[in-house]
DNA sequence: AACCAGGACGTGA
DNA sequence: TCACGTCATGGT
């Protein structure tokens, strides 16, 4: 089997074992806003649910504070940002870091994300949302990873699920997952990995943000860096375990 | 009590 | 380029 079609067949076995994920989960939005969720439970990230622009801001705050964080943790960050009033441009705009930092201590690094908020919205002003989303996908991305402390994953998440822009998602689930598969080493880097996705899939929104949400509920259960479970956990996909 | 979590950046080789 | 150290809280 060529490569290109262990990347279609994962997806549909990943699909079928854990259904749609309904990616990016925003917790202070969700439920304030009558387009939070669609009938199914899908987020404003979705591609076809409009996100208001407190929602696009927050999807770049989140991608930002789950960093090599838990979900967890980056969610709790965001409620305690809104709860101190800080949940907008302009309040984070007037803020002074330690502010910021006070508020998204949950989160860990809290002292590099509160310089990184602050980079992100000041980046904002210059090219809004509003903006963004009239740009090439390319042009968008080049401008995020100017911001200091947004790198290709948290720029592609915040192109994929605020902007809506047809990018692949890539993180430390899908080269782990992908290494076991046999498709390529541990060591691949952002570029080849994203490449290899892109080139295997029709250039689908919905199945872009799909993907990335199952490669991390899956790797979350059997890819863990110390792996726990492999071996007595139930098989779920028949290309890797 | 180590070890990990939906990374990014600076450094030296 | 690239391997390695650093940043930090909360859960297991």
């Amino acid at each position: 089997m060529t490569h290109r079609k262990i990347i279609r067949q994962l997806y549909e076995e990943l699909l079928s074992a854990y259904g749609p994920q309904g990616w990016w989960p925003v917790p202070v939005t969700a439920g304030r806003q009558r387009s939070a969720c669609d009938e199914n439970g899908y987020h404003p990230g979705v591609f076809n649910i409009p996100a208001t622009r407190s929602q696009q801001l927050e999807i770049a705050l989140g991608a930002v504070l789950t960093q090599n964080t838990s979900w967890k943790n980056a969610a709790a960050a965001l409620l305690s940002l809104s709860k101190n009033g800080l949940f907008s441009q302009r309040c984070l705009l007037e803020a002074k870091n330690e502010e910021i930092a006070l508020a998204i201590r949950t989160a860990g690094y809290y002292n590099q994300k509160s310089k990184t908020i602050k980079s992100l919205v000041f980046f904002l002003q210059d090219h809004p949302f509003k903006t963004l989303e009239h740009e090439t996908c390319s042009k968008a991305r080049r401008l995020l990873l100017q911001v200091r402390g947004i790198g290709p994953e948290t720029a592609d998440c915040i192109l994929l699920y605020a902007l809506k822009k047809p990018i692949f998602v890539v993180d430390a689930y899908t080269r782990r997952i992908l290494a076991g598969a046999g498709v390529l080493s541990e060591k691949a880097g952002y570029n080849e990995l994203q490449a290899l996705f892109e080139s295997s899939l029709e250039k689908n929104i919905r199945v872009y943000q799909e993907y990335h949400a199952l490669l991390v509920q899956h790797g979350k259960l059997y890819y863990s860096r110390k792996p726990h479970g492999k071996g007595d956990v139930i098989i779920r996909s028949r290309l890797v375990i």
